[in-house]
RNA sequence: CGAGGUGUAGCGCAGCAUGGUAGCGCGUAUGGUUCGGGACCAUAAGGUCGCAAGUUCGAAUCUUGUCACCUCGACCA
């Protein structure tokens, strides 16, 4: 390819829009052009690194005797009602009416249409296992689209799609894919990534695993031991908090004003937050009357995903305000209607001597002691986990990490088979419903994660199993007669042995080349210029490690394949591997 | 959906308080001198000032409405 023919300027400015590193990057490397909110187009090195992630993905996929299918974008109602999803999914998934006024949809994601494929085509369990995969874009009407390429409304996504006999089949195939995800994160060159285990929220199922990215940046919390190797998505994460006793003390109202806030409290009766109880309300959806109330530990924050599980309903927080509840403002334990559920935090167990609300305007509870004044409550986890905390497993301390979620991994077991109502026939010719699992990855957040992760101060660096081109040759001179013939002997000599290579043809100052290389970051650059061509040699310099030297011309090609061997070899060599994480900083 | 912010040339910005018909840098085009780390000189092209209504003799500037984008939150299959 000719740079001057490219399609995506290089700028030394980012858009105003660009916030976080990995978009500013693409967007300053022309890889990235924002056309609406979380809607990009990607110009030619973008789609190439997208096409080489996608075959690496492909490869390990096949490995696991995946067959790629692709399922339609547009399905009709009809086919998503018979998982209750067309329901029960919200505005993120887009419909529409076709010309016959027909309800249809974009698929955001395929399990439906996987069972109708193989409900459709598989009969009998000696067919099964099977797993069929596909790399498709995908549109999400995102409520709220950020950090480039890290959470848009549309992208491309491989998503597949396991059916077992039974449930330790699945999870032997389960246990694959686990080990494939970290191939395929390791072969496309992503350094600081780890599973968690996470919610399978209303994917259903039981077991599911998060692949993270971590980086500050990351919109989800992860809490990991520091001494053993227990780690999890904030959403499950669980953990031992310190308790401290306090004097247990006879119960007692006590007038506390128009003090509200824990800090209010914790001023006027001069204790700390941990010595108090705070009451969070939430609203059931899709009832309104209907009230959760959570206490936790005065110091401590609700897990909302936890108390959801909690309660096996759906919540949100409280916004009505009307209620008398709220309106008296000291939520307290005692004395609260039928119509309200209490969920107490384990943190509260035990306690004594503590200050809580009393139901009644300007009063709070003083001594309250959770044995004493609590008969028959239960008690559940429902707080979030706090970065000191001590460990569940082994009692190490916690500590928590922002990560970008870059893979998932689900155990649906029936879910989707016993609601579409898949059958087939076992050994003894009875219908049974055969067991899925399913298995995402975001190519687009694959790509920003890369470039997240593989910088300098002066633009992107990228892994050659991924990089757009493995050569980028920077010809200085151009003028110069033998600059012009050697360079074009030299890119078709690259191009025709093989090698992926971009050639930077315009001739223009040598800064502008090699800050514009740096920026788009091909692993390898080739500088052609008079200087080296005296001596009848090019200078080739790794992009990765600045590392530079001359070659004799002739050698160019079996030069650079060497390199391009080496780098790929060890990204491939070291798939199985599991990065090794360490604390940053 | 809630809170805040920003919309002026391809990109980054100034101008707006106190209304008088738009400017800078980068990029682009042409010519020349340079040229191994974002060169210099000269000339030039390029803008419905997000959109709409209003106030006014006159609006990028004031008022109202609206749209888009960004950040934080809610949400996230």
């Amino acid at each position: 390819m000719l740079l001057s023919k490219l399609v995506g300027e290089r700028t030394k400015e980012a858009p105003q829009d660009a916030k976080i590193l990995s978009h500013i990057l693409l967007a300053r490397a022309g890889y990235i052009k924002q056309v609406s909110g979380g809607i990009y187009t990607m110009t030619m090195p973008c789609q190439k690194m997208s096409g080489k992630i996608q075959n690496i993905i492909r490869e390990e996929m096949d490995r696991l005797d995946g067959q790629e299918v692709l399922f339609p974008v547009v399905m009709p109602r009809e086919l998503w009602e018979t998982s209750g999803r067309y329901n029960s999914i919200g505005n993120e998934m887009v419909r529409f009416k076709d010309r016959t006024n027909h309800d249809m949809l974009l698929g955001m994601t395929h399990e439906e249409a996987a069972v109708h494929l193989v409900n459709h085509t598989v009969s009998t369990y000696t067919q099964l296992p099977l797993m069929i995969y596909q790399l498709q874009t995908k549109f999400r009407d995102e409520a709220r689209s950020r950090g480039g390429l890290i959470r848009v409304r549309e992208f491309t996504m491989k998503d597949a799609y396991s059916f077992h006999n039974t449930l330790e089949d699945m999870q032997d195939y389960y246990a694959k894919m686990y080990h494939a995800y970290y191939r395929i994160f390791n072969r496309i060159g992503l350094k600081r990534f780890i599973d968690i285990k996470s919610d399978s929220g209303m994917m259903g199922g039981s077991v599911a695993h998060e692949y993270m990215l971590l980086t500050p940046v990351g919109e989800d919390s992860i809490v990991f031991c520091n001494h053993c190797d227990y780690r999890a998505n904030m959403e499950v994460a669980e953990s031992v908090k310190e308790k401290v006793n306090f004097t247990g003390e006879p119960l007692q109202e006590v007038f506390t004003g128009d003090a509200k806030t824990i800090d209010d409290l914790c001023k006027l009766l001069n204790i700390t937050a941990k010595q108090t109880a705070k009451a969070v309300v939430y609203a059931v959806k899709g009832d309104a009357d209907k009230l959760v109330v959570a206490f936790v530990r005065g110091d401590l924050e609700v897990n909302e995903a936890k108390l959801k599980k909690a309660v096996q309903q759906d919540i949100a927080v409280y916004e009505g305000g009307t209620s008398d509840l709220i309106t008296c403002g000291n939520i307290g334990l005692k004395g609260l209607n039928d119509k309200i559920t209490v969920v107490v935090d384990n943190s509260l167990q035990g306690m004594r001597g503590m200050v809580v609300g009393a139901n009644k305007p300007e009063y709070h509870l003083k001594g309250f002691d959770f044995d004493r004044d609590l008969s028959n409550q239960q008690f559940c986890d429902i707080a979030k986990v706090c970065a000191g905390d001590k460990c569940p497993v082994c009692g190490g301390e916690l500590r928590i990490e922002n990560g970008i979620e870059i893979g998932n991994i689900f155990q649906l077991g029936t879910k989707y088979t016993k609601a579409m109502n898949m059958t087939i026939h076992d050994i003894n010719g009875n219908l049974f419903n055969p067991i899925m699992g399913c298995y995402g990855i975001g190519v687009g957040r694959a790509i920003a994660s890369i470039a997240q992760e593989s910088n300098d101060e002066r633009g992107l660096v990228l892994p050659m199993t991924v990089a757009p081109w493995q050569a980028h040759i920077c010809a200085l001179r151009l003028d110069d007669e033998n600059v012009a013939t050697k360079t074009t002997q030299l890119y078709n000599t690259l191009c025709e042995g093989g090698v992926d290579t971009l050639l930077d043809d315009r001739n223009i100052g040598a800064g502008v080349k090699f800050a514009d290389a740096d920026l788009m970051g091909m692993p390898i650059r080739i500088v052609v210029s008079p200087k080296s061509l005296a001596d009848d040699e090019i200078e080739i310099t790794l992009r990765a490690t600045k590392e530079s030297y001359r070659v004799p011309f002739a050698n160019a090609l079996v030069e650079v394949k060497k390199i391009i061997a080496a780098e790929m070899e060890k990204l491939n060599n070291n798939a199985d591997i599991m990065p090794v994480i360490t604390p940053q900083d």
